[in-house]
DNA sequence: GAAACTGTATTAGTCATATAATACAGTTGT
DNA sequence: ACAACTGTATTATATGACTAATACAGTTTC
């Protein structure tokens, strides 16, 4: 069933660059299974005025996930997103062990245990 | 016992501002207690030139830090750490919260359970 | 007191991110 | 065919992070 990806629970935070956040977004869509091979992206324009950002921004963000063969775009068509199981297991293993591997090196070097560690997340899970 | 702050196993990333990546580490150190009331900071000069990076990044770090009370600096002379237990409490409470959300939130939105975000992190620990 | 260190400040320049405005090329739907 | 959408590209501008060079003020040490 191909359907649009839905952008509505996207929201912009500042830290890091927009159009990294838009990436994540999509990359943790496809892990989680909301976006699926041959779904439908917004176009640059709409998105980016949902978002209230440059239709430019939008437009890198997409590019760069085209460079890493998540989507497809063509001159004047919709992009399509473009997934078979290797890829969403490769992308879920990177995300997955990349935020683990963060949160884990900063409790080291604060010094926490990992019982500590686990046990915090585990209470502030429900929030 | 009155140190000098230890820079030595510190090491610039990319991705984010290499002034808040001191900040953290400063924060970090003091969690963990590395880092104590009364400790010795290297000068602007020496810890720049010890991460290779420009003065004025070191100097933002050590001002924003002194904002935060945890650092002061005094035109001519040293700047030292200034702590007490409740400053120490707080940037604990504060940066486990911290961490522990952002990993819960990236989690939460691939649709991975509570137990299996747990078991990658005890898994990933010795590493 | 003088040298050698401290912190602080200013000015100029580069780079990445993001905005703004606009133009052009290709498609889809009627 | 035509209108209304697509993607793509270019130029200009602004801001934050960082570098570079330099200057000045205050301290510590001998």
């Amino acid at each position: 069933m191909v359907s649009t990806v839905p952008f509505d629970d996207f929201h912009i935070e500042d830290g890091s660059p927009v159009y990294l956040q838009i990436m994540l977004f999509v990359k943790r869509g496809i892990v989680a299974g909301s976006i699926q091979n041959g779904d439908e992206l917004p176009s640059r324009r709409v998105l980016s005025s949902l978002l209230g950002v440059n239709p430019n921004t939008v437009q890198k963000a997409y590019r760069m996930l085209e460079e890493e063969g998540l989507i497809q775009s063509h001159t004047g068509a919709k992009s399509y997103v473009v997934l078979d199981q290797a890829k969403k297991y490769r992308i879920r293993a990177e995300l997955m062990e990349a935020h683990a591997k963060a949160t884990i090196r900063a409790m080291r070097q604060m010094g926490i245990s990992k019982e500590e560690a686990l046990s915090v997340i585990d209470r502030l899970w429900e929030s």
